[in-house]
RNA sequence: GGGCGGUUGGCGCAGAGGUAGCGCACUUCCCUGACACGGAAGGGGUCACUGGUUCGAAUCCAGUAUCGCCCACCA
């Protein structure tokens, strides 16, 4: 068994400084741990012995804001307690640079746009170079390869990875820098690419070509994951078909525009009123198209007129109509969100020719004028048009509403279609711990709510490929049905600059030869896989085999609550489906931060913190423990008040350690002469008050490890908290004169023995709270560290308090008896504060009634007790007597009668 | 419309069957050999509302209100 096991601590002391303070720690001690390397992980080859953190990498091109800082840290706290109770952490950093916000900034800084028609051009040159701010119009943008394209995001966004690096530093998140990649780096491209090309394998990706969400500002497919319902303006236009012999039957729409694409009027089969027509043909007004009037149970009795015209495609009801009763397909809206520059064939009445030709390559919003005018002017529109609020479906960063465009699409299976795999899925959901636990509840709503599988292909030009060719046939038709995929051993590939196995690049887009999939994979597909990213899964090398045997898979992910449907899910999803298992048994929820008019902080709104401030006002600790007091899954207020009280925790450790390292060593300067050896040991501490602390210590130890097992870092750091302010308060109060050994206000000195008890406790128990509070202030409890074990290494590799020790030492003595020597004197401190005087007069003589259940504790501390005090005459216990009628505020203990003398003289003159 | 979470002194939060707790702010006092970036003492709440269960309810149950979020609703 080893020193430390027993709770005998050896302690090389440094230097003190004269004055202690926050201010300068981040620098000091940030430089510190990189040159030792102390968050580097030690590449432990046992899966038990490492902790690892599946983190969420930012988006580079984002704005800084509080929030990071906040979710940031409840996830280094646990990092930190992982590190101290002996795991590896594997903890690395990832930028998220992939996708739509980094495409658009590359565009506007450097003026160009992805062709990926061109090959790569290593010497290219943009044709501007930081213009952040002014954006270059599309026509003077230069086209430019994918590959050169993605080396000009890399370009741009190292530098806002700087800025998050210097952020987190300055945090003092203990992530191993070593350890970091970027979304759109070859690495993960070659990850996303490889298990696309295995998904493919194994039948779980598909391509289809059918109609979906699209949205025609971005010009690409839209996934429901990514979509937002939003509150939309809209008219409801009461239009007649008609019979043939003329006799109107209404209908309401709010998207009149679209009634070229009529297919069927649709009404639900118990409808009484509609029953009579089904089977029925009307010709629609204007166009003069002759559709049938049918029954389908998803049209809804009480909406509109209870009969609704079905067009292709104006939203997703009309899909499953189209799809169910066979419909023709008669789409007029283009892929840019314009109606179609001919008259489609079906429209075959002259007028209704003419009108449509009006409506060619017009928006759905100035068609619509049109075909409304036309509707009245013919008397086929009943009454004005009525305003309406609707919910539409957008894209989450688009600000059009989507429409619905047939195409030729990439899935991947996510149980949306198969009720098996969404079986297991939900299953998934249940196996994984989510701290909090409600948050559950999300996961299980969306699998259950998916309704089509997950569309992973993009039509956009920035991002990660798919590594696919088709054959062209002798005709010159791409053959879609026999997708060529390249060897693994080549990933990563783009199928716009490689050639595929056994083709030439003259063959490209020729018959009889191959042509690219100019798609490429939704961001998703590429983060969703990022447990398989940082843990080296799939790579040849012996080194990256054993890294992924040593961390897949991962202990924990930490992540934001809005990102549950896509992150979380499609993570579990890609796990599943590789690798068997989930990606992660845990998974943390952090919640929002409110302003402090509880609004949530959004960069719309203005109102947000960039956290440079608050770190440089406050110190990292007391940001840190701003955020560290708030809950998992809870929106946190952001509070400035609440750092003020993280600083004078972190300035309280740095002072009450100071006193206890200088006590009995200081020379006349309250300087520790030389560094010293000392030596703690539990053995050493006799008195009951003492044995008290080490008793209550150990519960502390025992109720912040079993908060931090369970992620309840808030619960944790409270408990030791209010255990270290107890403790200095009283116990140092109490303490403090036997611990100097001078002799007491009665001339009395104190044993060798009970000298040593008192500075044995300072030590070890401010020791422990050293290392309990090291995963909430890095910086404060590193400083205090290094004063008590000079070139020792770090607090942040020292091991976590065990209670054993400590309760040992207590020799099974009740921790109230601080509780009550506390109270005592708090009694002692009123009779001052409220003669107003000095706490340093004395009191001569005292009487203190206490209740029968503390008697025994006061007297054993009475000593400690008189002289906190400073009661220079008799001090006497009386056995509380119970009262009839109780107090207000029972204590258990109260004076029954003091005289004070004289309060002491003041200094002249300060 | 379905679901989840919150509602506790002026503010920020803890407490989850035994009669309300912490911090900030506030009042009064104190420059005491760790700390004035400090210390001591104090005032302040019918725990959103209404019912119920219980000897006893902030705490459990039912419902209401209110704030926030997720999902659904697109004729």
């Amino acid at each position: 068994m080893s020193a430390e096991n027993q709770g005998i601590v050896n302690a090389s002391l440094a230097p003190l400084p004269d004055r202690v303070g926050v201010d300068g720690l981040e620098e000091k001690w940030c430089q510190d741990w990189e040159r030792s390397g102390v968050y580097h992980f030690r590449n432990t080859r046992d899966r038990r012995s490492v902790y690892s953190i599946d983190t969420p990498p930012p988006t580079v091109s984002g704005h800084l804001h509080v929030g990071h800082v906040f979710s940031y840290t409840h996830t280094d706290v646990i990092a930190r307690f992982k590190r101290m109770q002996g795991y590896d952490v594997f903890y690395p950093m990832g930028w998220d640079d992939n996708g739509l916000p980094t495409e658009r900034r590359v565009q506007n800084y450097y003026g160009v746009r992805v062709d990926t028609s061109l090959k790569y051009d290593p010497d290219f040159k943009p044709p501007f170079h930081g213009t952040d701010g002014k954006k270059i119009s599309a026509k003077d943008q230069v086209p430019v390869s994918r590959q050169n394209f993605i080396e000009l995001c890399e370009e741009l966004t190292a530098e806002d990875e700087k800025l998050f690096e210097r952020l987190w530093r300055s945090l003092g998140l203990s992530i191993d820098w070593s350890q970091t990649y970027h979304t759109i780096g070859d690495h993960p491209r070659r990850v996303a690419q490889k298990a696309f090309l295995r998904n493919l394998a194994r039948g779980e990706a598909y391509q289809q070509e059918a109609p979906g969400l699209w949205d025609v500002t971005f010009q690409t497919a839209v996934a429901q994951a990514e979509l937002e319902s939003r509150e939309y303006d809209g008219f409801y236009h009461r239009v007649a078909f008609r019979f043939q012999d003329g006799t109107p039957i209404y209908i309401e729409t709010t998207r009149p525009e679209l009634l070229a694409a009529c297919g069927a009027l649709i009404a639900h089969p118990d409808d009484e009123r509609y029953q009579k027509y089904f089977g029925q043909k009307v010709y629609s007004p204007l166009f003069k198209v002759e559709v049938p009037i049918l029954a389908h149970p998803a049209a809804e009795m009480d909406k509109g007129a209870g009969i609704a015209m079905c067009c292709t495609f104006g939203d997703v009801t009309d899909v499953q109509w189209w799809r169910d009763l066979k419909l023709p397909t008669r789409s007029i809206i283009q892929r840019n969100g314009r109606i179609i520059m001919s008259v489609p064939d079906w429209i075959t009445d002259q007028g209704g020719r003419e009108i449509f030709e009006q409506t060619e390559g017009k928006t759905t919003f100035s068609a619509r004028k049109i075909v409304v005018d036309a509707l009245r002017e013919a008397g086929d529109l009943d009454g004005e048009p009525k305003p309406t609020k609707r919910m539409t479906n957008f894209y989450e960063k688009g600000d059009k509403p989507l429409e619905i465009v047939t195409s030729r699409q990439w899935y991947l299976c996510n149980g949306g279609t198969d009720r098996k795999l969404n079986q297991e899925l939900l299953e998934r959901g249940r196996e994984l711990d989510f701290h909090p636990d409600f948050m559950r509840v999300r996961y299980k709503n969306w699998v259950e709510g998916l309704n089509g599988d997950w569309l992973i292909s993009r039509q956009r030009f920035f991002g990660v490929p798919f590594p696919l060719w088709y054959p062209v046939t002798e005709e010159g038709e791409t053959d879609y049905a026999h997708p060529i995929t390249p060897a693994e051993d080549r990933l990563p590939i783009d199928p716009s600059t490689d050639v595929p196995e056994g083709f030439e690049e003259s063959q490209r887009d020729q018959p009889n030869g191959f042509t690219a999939e100019k798609d490429i994979m939704d961001t998703w597909a590429t983060s969703s896989l990022t447990p398989q990213i940082v843990t080296h899964w799939a790579e040849p090398g012996e080194e990256d085999q054993a890294l992924f045997k040593a961390t897949f898979p991962m202990d924990l992910r930490p992540q934001g609550q809005d990102i549950i449907r896509t992150w979380l899910f499609s993570s579990i999803d890609r796990a599943h489906l590789e690798n068997g298992c989930l990606p992660w048994s845990n998974t943390t929820l952090s919640g929002w931060i409110l302003d402090p008019d509880h609004k949530k902080m959004s960069k719309s709104k203005g109102n947000v913190v960039v956290p440079d401030e608050p770190i440089r006002k406050y110190g990292a600790d007391a940001v840190r423990y701003w955020a560290s007091s708030a809950r998992l899954g809870l929106d946190a207020t952001y509070d400035e008040g609440q750092m003020k009280i993280g600083r004078r925790l972190a300035v309280k450790l740095l002072n009450a350690t100071k006193f206890a390292l200088a006590i009995g060593r200081e020379d006349e300067n309250h300087h520790v002469a030389d560094s010293a050896r000392t030596t703690w040991d539990p053995a050493d501490v006799t008195v009951p008050l003492d044995r008290a602390v080490l008793a209550g210590l150990a519960r502390v130890i025992d109720q912040a490890t079993q908060a931090l097992e369970s992620y309840e870092h808030s619960k944790a750091l409270e408990t030791v908290e209010s255990f270290f302010w107890d403790f200095c308060d009283n116990y140092i109060e109490l303490s403090k004169n036997r611990a100097y050994g001078t002799a007491d206000a009665t001339g009395r000195t104190p044993d060798r023995g009970q000298v040593l008890s008192a500075r044995t406790t300072l030590g070890l128990v401010l020791e422990a709270l050293d290392r309990l509070l090291a995963p909430f202030l890095p910086f404060a409890t590193e400083e205090v560290w290094q004063w008590m074990h000079q070139g020792e290494g770090s607090v942040h590799r020292a091991s976590w308090p065990l209670p054993d020790a400590f309760s040992q030492a207590a020799q099974g003595q009740d921790p109230s008896l601080l509780t009550w020597a506390g109270t005592a004197l708090a009694a002692l401190r009123r009779i001052k504060s409220e003669a107003k005087v000095s706490m340093k007069t004395p009191i001569l003589s005292v009487s203190l009634a206490v209740a029968p259940e503390g008697k025994e504790a006061v007297r054993s501390a009475l000593d400690d007790v008189a002289e906190a005090g400073r009661v220079t005459g008799d001090l006497t216990l009386v056995e509380e007597t119970p009262r009839a009628e109780a107090t207000e505020e029972d204590t258990g203990l109260h004076v029954i009668a003091s005289q004070l003398g004289e309060p002491p003289a003041k200094k002249p003159g300060k």
